[in-house]
DNA sequence: GTTTCGGTTCTTTTT
DNA sequence: GAACCGAAAC
């Protein structure tokens, strides 16, 4: 018999009423640092000892380490028991349940999942094809923001084009062929991006009730963090997931939500009981995490928002030190103080693992890295550029992709454009040939394609070649990283050396990516993984003990749900915190604040905001800086002189 | 006609 | 860095 839980003992009475709740909708409201990962652990735990299968649990999460947390923990708590609960991100349960039922919607089984990089050189290809370009035409970036707005907005392209352009030379009409092209390219290439899981899951329920119903009926609870930032699609998913039963219980904080540029909808969370009118509300306002004066920062700043949901953090620590904030003449004057209060914070007895330093936009952090680096200060940062994004680790993944998917042809083109005097032109001409997908299991295929090539290039083409022979005749195993070695032993190691300069650290990428890829089985698990796995995810797998003697550096995005005991804030001045493109927006500026909001909440102890008044321009220019609406919002005996 | 190379420019936030 | 552009090299 295992041991059961006094959830009164272990939780607070809001937690408590939370986690032990009766059947039906539940809306949970948990300001930062209540404990809303204890509750919903708890929850799980509660359910599981309720003895309700776990298999039977949907818990949808925003990141892959909150469910991996979350799991983990409500094992800690009841055991085995949570085994075959179903925990994940809304893109990781989208993929699951697409590749059961993907020709439903006239895909095959066998799709590929397309990265922000791949989408971005599909979008410039249909620019290209309907020759749009031009000066004046937005970048694939922008085009990709707007298809992806219009993808978790449910509104049309042309409509969206139309808004954001109207005092531009732009035709908003072009904008939606471009949009066209992209979608109809997708379906060719038997590819989906980020945004197409999504919608693609959705339709699925929606024009085919049998499957929805299916996993109506098998989940018997719904449990969903982080609600706050789920767009229409997300909340029309979870909706219809919870039919089956209405158990449906969302954990989220208003105050917190900063993905609307993603089409996340703080709405979703204020309407909830509007939608479920018997949903009971619970509130989770006592703070564990940060000392009173910490709070009190955070609770002035985000009073900005008079129009959301009002609560209070309740600090629960005792009184001990008011943040500080430190007026700096420049960025190197910040790098040094970063340097300074961080040696201090040492000396007081805090490791390195214990302080973190936030920004708003990558870029921002670049003297800082350098300062560092210099001083010899090991820091971890989590950087801009995914992991799984870069140029080698997505070269030595196109055989497999293309083992995976015969249609893929951004990965077809990059392989090809890999082999020295083969480029852009003659890397298509050859796709063409193929008419549309490159079926490397036919021996008479693959001569085919070696024939394509200009004379200089067919040995190289050839030894590639092999490698797909190789896969086919059982020369190798069938696991994804036999298939990536083989490719690097006949080819990609030689071309690294070539072609990069820092060849040894890429090539340590590429083998802890063999070393990642041994725990799968299946090319497509592996494929789906790589796509859908976040930084900070992947991260979790390299050696975390590495890490210890290091101070971190993140986004404020990317620190959501962390906390740590010492947190430095840096570069808190106009047009960057807020940033200058985010408060063009309407509704931009809330946003900024409950960001900035975010960024406070994550201290436990102390809490440092960096106010430069000068920041060095490109051209070496000298611009003045002023400090922060956020800052000028906070009364002043908040915060304490820095020493 | 294609590929390669060298110089220039620009960085919001992410599954 | 890495993406883009224009010019040189093949």
């Amino acid at each position: 018999m295992t041991k059961t839980i006094d959830f009164e003992k272990t939780l607070n009475a809001e937690q408590c009423a939370a986690a032990t709740a009766a059947d039906g909708p539940v809306l949970v409201i948990a300001a930062a640092g209540t404990g809303k990962t204890r509750t919903l652990t708890h929850r799980v735990a509660y359910l599981v000892e309720q003895g309700i299968d776990a298999q039977r649990i949907l818990l949808l999460t925003f990141t892959n380490k909150a469910a991996n947390e979350m799991v983990q923990r409500a094992t800690t708590l009841v055991g085995e028991r949570v085994g075959g609960l179903w925990g994940g991100t809304f893109h990781h349960m989208a993929n699951r349940i697409l590749r059961r039922q993907a020709t439903r919607i006239g895909y095959q089984q066998d799709y590929s999942i397309l990265d922000a990089d791949d989408s971005k050189r599909l979008v410039r290809a249909c620019v290209d094809e309907l020759k749009l370009k031009s000066k004046h035409f937005p970048k694939p970036e922008v085009l990709m923001g707007l298809f992806g707005m219009a993808a978790s907005t449910e509104r049309q392209v042309v409509d969206l084009a139309h808004q954001r352009f109207q005092y531009h030379d732009i035709s908003a009409e072009d904008i939606a062929r471009v949009h066209a092209l992209f979608m109809r390219r997708k379906r060719e290439l038997n590819a989906m991006d980020f945004d197409d899981l999504l919608t693609n899951a959705l339709q699925l329920f929606r024009e085919h009730a049998d499957v929805a119903e299916m996993y109506q009926q098998r989940f018997q609870y719904v449990l969903v963090d982080e609600y706050q930032d789920t767009n229409v699609i997300q909340s029309e998913w979870v909706d219809t997931l919870a039919k089956g039963y209405r158990n449906i219980l969302v954990v989220g904080d208003d105050f917190q939500s900063i993905y609307s540029w993603r089409g996340a909808d703080f709405r979703n969370i204020m309407s909830f009981p509007v939608r479920y009118p018997d949903a009971r509300i619970f509130k989770l306002e006592t703070n564990y995490r940060s000392v009173p004066e910490v709070l009190a920062v955070a609770n002035a700043c985000i009073a900005g928002n008079p129009e959301q949901y009002q609560k209070t953090l309740h600090a629960r620590r005792e009184p001990y030190k008011r943040p500080v904030l430190a007026e700096l003449r420049d960025g190197g004057d910040q790098a040094r103080f970063v340097i300074d209060t961080v040696r201090n914070l040492r000396r007081e007895g805090y490791a390195p693992k214990d302080i973190a330093v936030l920004y708003r936009a990558h870029f921002h952090a670049l003297e800082l890295q350098m300062e560092l680096a210099r001083q010899g200060m090991p820091f971890f940062i989590t950087s801009g550029s995914r992991f799984f994004e870069q140029a080698h680790i997505k070269d030595v993944c196109t055989v497999l992709r293309l083992l995976g998917n015969a249609s893929d042809q951004l990965s077809f083109l990059r392989l090809m454009e890999l082999i020295p005097k083969v480029g852009k032109r003659t890397a298509e001409k050859i796709w063409t040939a193929m008419e549309g997908a490159f079926d490397a299991r036919q021996a008479d295929k693959r001569q085919q394609l070696v024939k394509g090539l200009p004379n200089s290039a067919r040995e190289t083409g050839e030894q590639i070649m092999d490698v797909f022979a190789a896969y086919y005749d059982g020369r190798i195993g069938n696991t994804p990283g036999a298939v990536i070695e083989e490719f690097v032993n006949v080819f990609y190691d030689e071309y690294a050396v070539k072609t990069y300069e820092n060849y040894d650290r890429r090539m340590e990428d590429v083998n802890e990516l063999v070393t990642f890829s041994t725990k799968f089985q299946s090319i497509h698990d592996f494929l789906s993984e790589m796509a859908l796995l976040s930084n900070i995810d992947a991260e979790m797998d390299r050696s975390e003990a590495a890490f210890d003697d290091a101070i971190r550096l993140s986004t404020v995005h990317q620190a959501k749900g962390l906390e740590w005991q010492a947190v430095i804030i840096i570069w808190v001045v106009e047009g960057m915190f807020p940033s200058n493109r985010a408060i063009e927006t309407p509704d931009g500026e809330a946003e900024e604040r409950r960001l900035f909001y975010v960024a406070t909440t994550r201290a436990k102890d102390e809490l440092f905001i960096c106010v430069p008044s000068t920041r060095r321009q490109r051209d070496g220019a000298m611009n003045y800086c002023t400090p922060s609406r956020f800052i000028e919002e906070i009364p002043p005996d908040l915060f304490r002189a820095a020493n």
